[in-house]
DNA sequence: TGACATACGGAACGCTGTTCCGTATATGAA
DNA sequence: TTCATATACGGAACAGCGTTCCGTATGTCA
């Protein structure tokens, strides 16, 4: 999504960054490292051998290592940044359309974000520290967003209120991994059935399927 | 599960194996390495070194190479092992209890099954040539098995038939990758959400959830 | 028993991630 | 502006991995 616009969002951060003052070459450096990053992953997979980013990013390979200690302090910089971009559309989505619609909107909405990022599904069980936080900031951030449209959705009475956000986050983040010829629609279908789920047993249930039954 | 019964499935061959009669040792080293590998990578997970395997099977690097052309190879024999013990299992939960509960029982337990599974999952969509034939393999023992019990809960009135076998073997084997402190009960909870939607609008709907609602 | 195809073992290769340190540069004081 | 110094940079070098290669050992069949 989105061009360039010089990404400055602070929560990219890697480092400690202890209040101290960070020399400008340093600070540029570690932008131009995660926007670069951003798109050798994207072209290459996960999977990209630090050297190629290093190269793309016109910076030496001890300069990677300087801002970045490890490859996956790399790997959840640039993580962090895109969980930053799909949060904000969540409360874009809610504020636009009625509440059971943005919910459904901004799960298959979601559900495309976690597509891109299949190769660090498993990096994050792998119990590298690098990734240590990233299930902390991932559900700080994701959470309430979701949280906010599950309640608008269950004060409106189209589903119950007894699933968890966090439970369906993780599930359609699950969910979402999927891959092979159809995909995308496998997930869409999984997801429907999900959202039926929640709408079993609702106060307005059986106001329709979230999808037509048969195929 | 299991001892160690001298395995001799046959499914877990990895080379062409053309009719062309094998050497005693050569057929007794890809037992053992297939054996050995399996416990390797429990206990030290799926990255684990192809030395180390090597090691604890009692065979040189070179011997391993030779049954198993490469490492992903030899991960794809492990796992086309574990695939077919638990399609076993599927018939006889289906032979022992009610469609329903046969469903609902076999569901939990091949979610068991992916879990000790979760480094696969990325190797899966790696694109490695050697887990090219896993998803096929991965189908054509599991869609059978799962067809037949959603046959029988739907013949029985306790779901409704628009969802795909298929489709329900991904989508819950993609949720039980989960992982993190609660994820044994999560996962449970998000299965059980499945079966609710798989319930809602049955024939027999509304006899009860498959779970609790509140927590 | 012998001959030959086959399998075995492990040194060696190329590609990783990562470390180290001499060199270059930004920053703040004079 | 000029200098001193902390900081950042670049890339050679190291360890660990998957994989290849080939001399040696061992089944198999006559």
């Amino acid at each position: 999504m989105s061009q360039e616009k010089t990404a400055t969002t602070e929560a990219a951060k890697p480092l400690a960054t202890k209040g101290k003052k960070v020399r400008a070459d340093a600070q540029r450096s570690t932008d131009t490292l995660l926007e670069t990053a951003k798109k050798v992953f994207a072209t290459s997979g996960v999977d990209a051998p630090v050297r190629e980013v290093a190269e793309a990013a016109g910076v030496g390979i001890g300069t990677v290592y300087r801002n970045f200690p490890t490859r996956a302090d790399l790997v959840a910089g640039v993580f962090r940044r895109e969980v930053d971009a799909c949060v904000a559309e969540a409360a874009e989505l809610s504020d636009a359309h009625p509440p059971c619609e943005a919910l459904s909107l901004w799960l298959h909405r979601y559900t495309q974000f976690i597509a891109t990022k299949k190769g660090l599904a498993s990096a994050l069980h792998s119990g590298d520290p690098a990734f240590a936080t990233l299930p902390d900031y991932f559900r700080e951030n994701f959470e309430p967003a979701l949280a906010a449209l599950l309640d608008r959705a269950a004060k409106a009475g189209d589903i119950n209120d007894s699933t968890d956000p966090y439970d369906l986050l993780r599930a359609i983040g699950n969910l979402s991994v999927a891959s092979g010829e159809d995909s995308a629609a496998h997930i869409r279908r999984m997801v429907d059935l999900l959202i039926n789920g929640l709408r079993f047993g609702a106060v307005d249930a059986d106001r329709g399927m979230a999808t037509p039954k048969n195929a």
